[in-house]
DNA sequence: GAGTGGTCTAGACCACGCA
DNA sequence: GCGTGGTCTAGACCACTCT
């Protein structure tokens, strides 16, 4: 089978099948799939390359397999969604929980900067999340978010906003977050940093500035975060 | 088969065979393994077995499979070495090549931190490297390596350094990297870093602190840098 | 016991690299 | 044209979960 345009696998033609069906919502985050077999004879392929696409999908992620009982879409839970994005970390290792503080959420226009991040054109409105959160109830990072508003219709009237967005972003809007490039710099901290975070200006902090990219492949978040590093570290394994 | 021991697997059992195998040395980076075939012959197991592990193997990022040709232990070359482990870049993204600057080589007791970090006794003995790197032929980073004497001898008579460590490491000592830890924090550079790094004392830089480790699963690297974060950030994307 | 994913096998055929 | 890895199939049996 080798087209002018091409030759392109079974088990990438069932992945994008999948991964659409996904994406379209057929099945909920958390909801199981149909068996291999079912899926096998729905898509007119051998087991064995279904298999070896829901082996991949759940490599990326997207499905959770589970010996017994079924193959299923995989949750942004709390723990989940906070220990795969969240890197700040007590140096030593130990994987912090934050906490809520103080947030407030707006819609305006977009401007140049978010524009050219966001992929947005002229006169899109976004969503401006600007939060606190917390370490053992002291401030440790101040977040503010860009979201194309019109992804996320109503996001802002859902105040307080849950602790893991990414979990609302897939419940509530069938967004996938399923990978996000981050950039780390040392800035300064400002008087604002001192009002927020508690640490006298002019100490380091880090700054993070993070680009969320969703399952459809759109980019849906850029967040900013700055977060105090007196006690705290920015944690990740390369391999 | 359901042991009392627990079950294992045929295909973790040829995974660990080939480890074992790529550890002692038996192929060398860069050189092609028997076939598929001759692999299973070799086991007794079949072709699909042996092709679950090598597939594996891959994207552990051990071996590299070239379609016609065969499956070679991957090499920590210059640039896949460099873009795997060396974080640093331009906003924005753009990937940089550090070039080596001036460095000295020491060997020395373990201090307790160091003995502590790479399960060191007293009495051990460390490598010390301390080098500058330089982008675009100005300081960047200044860092403090230390690794197990014991392991890397006569490495102080090796000097210069390739610019690539664990190029060397991987075809000098067998040792090769498989992952690294790295913990990142904003500090305040001192009197040093102005010499080193040309920024006034007092600039946030990035502090990274970094523990690899190697196939066989030792502690093997403890690399501490310092780098200038005026126009460099450090890049990495979460999944 | 029925149904699910997990392991393992055997074999056919395709795509690629090279001599 | 041969040898390599890459794709795809069909089927057997095992391990786990739930009823």
């Amino acid at each position: 089978m080798s087209d002018i345009a091409g030759y392109r696998p079974l088990y990438r033609q069932v992945h994008d099948i999948i991964v659409r069906k996904v994406v379209q919502g057929v099945w909920k985050p958390g909801e199981a799939l149909p068996s291999e077999q079912a899926l096998a004879r729905e898509l007119g392929v051998s087991q064995g390359t279904v298999r070896k696409v829901l082996d991949a999908l759940t490599a990326e992620n997207l499905l959770e397999r589970r010996q017994g009982k079924g193959t299923f879409i995989a949750e942004h839970t709390q723990e989940r969604a906070l220990f795969r994005f969240f890197r700040m970390a007590r140096p030593g290792g130990e994987r912090l929980t934050p906490t809520r503080g103080k947030g407030v959420v707006k819609i305006r226009a977009a401007r140049a900067a978010e524009q050219a991040k966001l992929d947005l054109t002229r006169g899109d409105r976004v969503v401006e999340i600007d939060r606190i959160r917390l370490i053992d109830g002291r401030p440790a990072i101040r977040e503010l978010i860009i979201l194309p508003a019109a992804h996320f219709p109503g996001i802002e009237k859902r105040s307080p906003l849950p602790n893991t967005l990414y979990s609302l972003y897939q419940t509530e809007y069938r967004i996938n977050i399923v990978s996000a490039q981050e950039e780390l710099s040392a800035v300064a901290a400002t008087a604002r940093d001192e009002a927020d975070l508690g640490v006298a200006a002019g100490t380091p902090i880090l700054l993070i500035d993070r680009l969320a990219v969703s399952l459809q492949d759109l980019k849906v978040e850029w967040r900013v975060s700055r977060a105090r590093s007196d006690d705290l570290v920015y944690a990740v394994t390369l391999t």
